[in-house]
DNA sequence: CAGTATCCCTGTAGATACTG
DNA sequence: CAGTATCTACAGGGATACTG
């Protein structure tokens, strides 16, 4: 279990929030079930490619051991495991969101930024 | 240099940004810098406990390069370093502001659930 | 004041093989 | 299908000492 003094950081909650949607990857996941609503093991899989099955299911047990997200195992064979975001998982939705929103625009600010540089770049062979 | 393979991963902006932010510490050095407006070296480390200061000089130059806080050195003795959030560092305000409101009320809702276990123990306790 | 330089150690994550 | 197990490697980060 995984404690931290944060008697020494009283001034911050965004390490808190920041500390569960961490490493790059469970923000990732969160968003897929904030999307999805209810993903499979190997349907999460397919939505976060590069990931591997171990590091899938420690973030996932993460998430669930923050309450963040909830795991249903059915008892069937071949084996059924389902994902959802909890409640508390679905109070974080405006954030994923507007992470995801200032990352597209991030994304077309760079387009735009090297179609310019590649235009000045045109221009000045052509002058 | 860091580049990412982004074109792994095309439907998730969440990870542009959260890579930004990444780390346990960019988000609250943010934090600080939108709230301080504008804060020396040793301010900022003073309103970061914990960190050492060749990490906190590392979060600097990985915002600096994501163009999110703009660094000012003025040649004086003693040396001056001054840090501010950028323009694109002041479009994550909202996004900070979130994070720290939701870390908030996350604390207040373990405090919550903590009081309501030790009132139970109490009660259990006395039966 | 605002950092570097060095050393070292741990955790995090990749690859691969295996299983109820 | 939904994971574990094992081994390995490297990078992130801590402690400490030093500097323009």
């Amino acid at each position: 279990m995984k404690v931290k003094h944060y008697v020494d950081v009283p001034g911050c909650p965004v390490e808190v929030t920041l500390d569960l949607i961490d490493g790059r990857w469970k923000g990732v996941v969160l968003f897929h079930l904030l999307d999805a609503g209810c993903l499979r093991f190997n349907e999460l899989h397919r939505r976060v490619p590069g990931i591997t099955a171990r590091l899938l299911t420690k973030q996932l047990r993460d998430l669930e051991e923050a309450d963040l997200v909830s795991r249903t195992v059915y008892a069937v064979v071949p084996p059924r495991v389902e994902y959802r975001v909890s409640e508390e998982g679905e109070s974080l939705r405006p954030i994923v969101e507007m992470l995801s929103k200032w990352g597209e625009a991030r994304l077309e600010r760079q387009r735009t930024k090297q179609a310019a540089t590649h235009a000045r770049r045109t221009v000045s062979r052509n002058s």
